[in-house]
DNA sequence: CAAATATACGTAGTTGGCTACGCTTCCGCA
DNA sequence: TGCGGAAGCGTAGCCAACTACGTATATTTG
């Protein structure tokens, strides 16, 4: 057993990333097994523009929780491989409006079975005595109230205050 | 409520990443508050350090469960902060030898307070119905059985040889 | 004991997210 | 109605991990 291991909650931010990008990384293998050119982190965009159909920039960022520039990268990646295509709003010439291309819809019909196969492992992967999964969600819910440093300074504050003059 | 909180287990990996960035970025703030010049990326190679005294690159990367280039960049950045040093190891004159200097140790010893004030905070915000350092640990042992991709393989043929002819 | 293999470390370049900043277009209000 | 702030998009550059590859020393083996 490593240290590391035993530092517990201390280390919990670099654990977390840790296993993203395990996950990430046999995601992509998974894809590349069924034949299927894509990567994992195409994912929240293309599902996002599967589900509402057009979108701008800035509205594809919010919805899958990006910053927007990070979002135009990916945004130029899927362009480059003919998944999406855009073009100019021709109410707000500020918006840029994205949608899927043919090319983009039959890749995600194909990608359907491999959805759910990842679906299904994941799920018997995270099905254990603390589901990490409902965690994210709850720790999410926790965070977004009252972030991890406001609470820290908080508590801090609060055990100093216990003998008042 | 946006999509990709929907699109549930896919998305896990971008998931854990972003509460790792949030948890990070919010770990420099709590240091920077108790006048500590402190980077949470530090906190792996330091603490196995103030655990285990003299360990070589290597070492260091394998209990911290980096890659050893990460550690060497890590242990760069530490040096110049004259907060390790590092000499060649006499008996192989491959291993290089790193140890805390007496910077490093009093850095250690004032960090003691912080820690366990993190330590409460993040007990604290993981404290829901599911714990998330809980389910990180059961879930990191599930994978490292057998990962997520040859589960999912595994999970594809058996599906397919239901129908064996 | 020399050659092949393995181990330790280092460098270079990649990746997938981010912030900071600037330009254009839109809109509300004086 | 025109102008100042807001909204949308884009670029540049950062950051913290990674992989791929190279060099030097150690170890194993024919």
């Amino acid at each position: 057993m490593n240290v590391i291991d035993n530092a517990g909650v201390l280390a919990i931010s670099t654990r977390l990333q840790r296993l993203a990008e395990q996950l990430r990384k046999d995601g992509v293998l998974i894809y590349k097994d069924h034949g299927i050119d894509f990567e994992p982190k195409w994912f929240p965009v293309i599902f996002v523009l599967h589900n509402k159909g057009v979108l701008s920039v800035v509205e594809i960022a919010s919805e899958i929780g990006y910053t927007h520039p990070s979002t135009i990268t990916l945004l130029k990646e899927l362009e480059k491989e003919k998944l999406i295509k855009s073009g100019r709003d021709k109410t707000d010439e500020r918006k840029r409006l994205i949608h899927l291309t043919e090319k983009g819809k039959e890749l995600v019909s194909k990608m359907g079975p491999v959805w759910s196969l990842m679906i299904r492992t994941i799920t018997e992967i995270t099905n254990t005595t603390n589901n990490l999964m409902r965690a994210i969600d709850e720790v999410e819910a926790v965070l977004q109230k009252k972030g991890f440093a406001e609470r820290a300074l908080e508590l801090k504050s609060k055990t100093k205050k216990k003998k008042p003059e």
